[in-house]
DNA sequence: GCCGCCCTTTACGTTAACGTAAAGGTCAAT
DNA sequence: ATTGACCTTTACGTTAACGTAAAGGGCGGC
């Protein structure tokens, strides 16, 4: 029932190097736990990196991961503190929506052009037909 | 009328630095024309630095971007051409709709954990007022 | 006991995407 | 003709995000 995994599973899980898992927790952003020297990796470590990736994917920097992730497990005891938090998540919101934004801006010229090369196929196409027949 | 722009302008534009217009024209991104020794930009040479600017914000490497973009001008001459064309757009796009769903995600968790913190205020200031009655 | 496999740390190497500095050309204004 | 504001090319420097290699510890199997 121990869902614990070493450094090679989750390295294999993820499509990375376990250099990399390592480099990830030089920069403070994995802390996993130890048995004598192995790391030992939690399911809440996994998530992590689960968000970590995803960070990369949407093309963050690790620093920029970093201050992110920070925010899901900040202590919510302090009240100025719960403000800064939701002011810099709306921060955050408002970043990722403008780049949304981008994505369906570009999506839509590609759909565009792909039509326009779909029709000009067709149109080829029928010109083919035509003089074969 | 003829809108056309020295280096020094396209760069205040967009918010970067001559050395990095030059950069890209290195790579093969940008080709101004020339007036004597000094670059001239074009329209379409903007329009061309805005989607690498777009290309930046979504996280692609300048090799990407440069692939992408070479999507817009390919000549449509060839129907082989065509076709690989339309396979290509298609993976990018699906590429570009996995994203999209990595930053929904992303929201919803941030609206989420908004919401948390914004009841857990509320919560706090109920509380202050409790001990002040 | 030794092999092979996994793990560890330490440290130097690499690539992308520029920054920065050096050395110089051009043109208008003073 | 010299200053200042642009522009040019060339080239070395820098940072992030790892890659890669070296040197070694722990352990189950033969």
């Amino acid at each position: 029932m121990s869902e614990t995994h070493g450094i090679r599973e989750l390295a294999a899980e993820f499509g990375i190097t376990t250099r990399t898992i390592r480099f990830y927790e030089d920069k403070g952003m994995l802390r996993p736990a130890r048995d004598g020297q192995r790391r030992i990796y939690s399911p809440r470590d996994r998530v992590r990196l689960r968000l970590i990736m995803r960070g990369k994917r949407l093309g963050l920097s690790l620093e920029e991961i970093a201050e992110l992730i920070d925010l899901y497990d900040v202590d919510p005891s302090e009240v100025t503190q719960l403000r800064q938090f939701i002011e810099v998540i709306g921060i955050r919101m408002t970043a990722l929506e403008a780049q949304r934004r981008d994505i369906d801006d570009a999506l839509g010229e590609m759909r565009r052009i792909e039509k326009q090369c779909a029709d000009l196929l067709a149109q080829k196409q029928s010109q083919k037909k035509g003089s074969k027949a």
